[in-house]
DNA sequence: CGTGAGTTTGACGCTGTTCAATACTTGTGG
DNA sequence: CCACAAGTATTGAACAGCGTCAAACTCACG
């Protein structure tokens, strides 16, 4: 967790750019170093903003230390929309990050103007929860086994080789996205790859060795 | 978990009785015994509720017979309302409970219609969001202890008097809610009254005599 | 009283944490 | 091209917290 900002973010306006959804003009254009902070915990929330390219993560920081990921965000996902004026959370990128910002300010006039606004706000925050919901059942009655395995299989189904793909963030922040430590994650990858569900030609690329098994492993 | 049916839900039009909000005409009014299902996971999503007493638990059960519940709801709360058609976990009763239904059909023309609508609808789905979020916290990265303190501090916050509140459900409920077992939850309850955090006169009615040392182990 | 649901308590074991050491990976400069 | 450093990952051993199993207790209700 010592990251450093290696560069600042750059806003950038894009022009020709279309805006993938009415929900508002094009905005300005992020660009984000891996580990770099998008916003703090408490920071104004006016922006928020849409993956283009990169991972980010959403997360908390307990007084001791500790360290809680809200989500994972990817390509096309929204992040940051909050119904109050401070950010809930600490945006962070996990690897490089293109990013389009919006301005939350007279969004609930245009969702009044737009009917497809107001379905789509409505929409994204049902899909956060369920998100949410989702991600509530596997850390209140789970094996780490079971925990990693519903990890993998997640990735798994969004990546475009269901059965190969690359995890863009670290050990640590799958630990503290399963309520596990770095080291318990570590064994469980070796468990997984000795059991030959999965196989880890680097510690960054996954192998669905058998993904049968992986399902099975969701309760 | 051995919870019976003891008499099945009323479903009775009262007349003179105001619509709460503007989610609808005034819906059916619901009383549900203790322990009784309100709608299991899977069932049609038409109908969503509000609570005018009593306490509902939103759980899902695994295969292998664990459960979570994912939130409880007291009075004035709206549960029920999916973004599919279906309901994605099962509702149940804690307490002697009435509630409100409402049709959820057409409620996307009415919030068109009525831009009040449409914001009271996405604010509860923020607001829920926002709980399933904090819940995230606890089940995450906390001690049996502090998952108790933190469920307790909730409560305490919610009653009338912050400082003595009765807890409407069993020491499962509170263990299925925070990812614990039955018996740790009441040893727990032991270790807390030991310390002279809080007394149990009855196991339902919880007394707080030093709030303060109840909010320190909210790390 | 007797019954049953809910709760508490105890003894023991396993899963995951903690602490510590080692290996791998990547980038930098000689 | 190699040596070195820093970040990241793996592995091991000892420990602790919580789960499991089992039994006893409490209270409401018949």
């Amino acid at each position: 967790m010592s990251m450093q900002q290696v560069y600042g973010a750059e806003h950038v306006y894009l022009e020709g750019v279309q805006p993938p959804s009415g929900l508002g003009a094009v905005g300005p254009v992020v660009h984000i170093a891996p580990g770099c902070e998008i916003y703090a915990e408490g920071d104004d929330a006016d922006l928020f903003y849409k993956v283009v390219s990169g991972v980010v993560r959403i997360c908390k920081f307990l007084s001791d230390g500790r360290r809680q990921i809200e989500s994972f965000h990817a390509e096309g996902e929204i992040f940051g929309l909050e119904a109050a004026d401070a950010h809930r959370f600490t945006a962070e990128a996990v690897s490089d990050c293109t990013l389009i910002a919006y301005r939350r300010r007279n969004l609930a006039s245009r969702a009044a103007a737009d009917e497809s606004v107001a379905r789509e706000l409505f929409a994204h925050a049902m899909d956060s929860l369920a998100r949410a919901q989702d991600h509530l059942l596997v850390l209140g009655r789970r094996s780490a086994m079971e925990k990693l395995a519903s990890f993998l299989a997640e990735w798994a189904d969004a990546a475009p080789d269901h059965r190969r793909f690359t995890l863009a963030m670290t050990r640590q922040d799958i630990a503290d996205y399963l309520g596990l430590t770095i080291e318990t994650v570590s064994r469980t990858f070796t468990q997984l790859e000795k059991d030959a569900v999965i196989s880890i030609p680097t510690p960054r690329e996954i192998r669905l060795t058998d993904p049968a098994a992986l399902r099975r492993l969701n309760a």
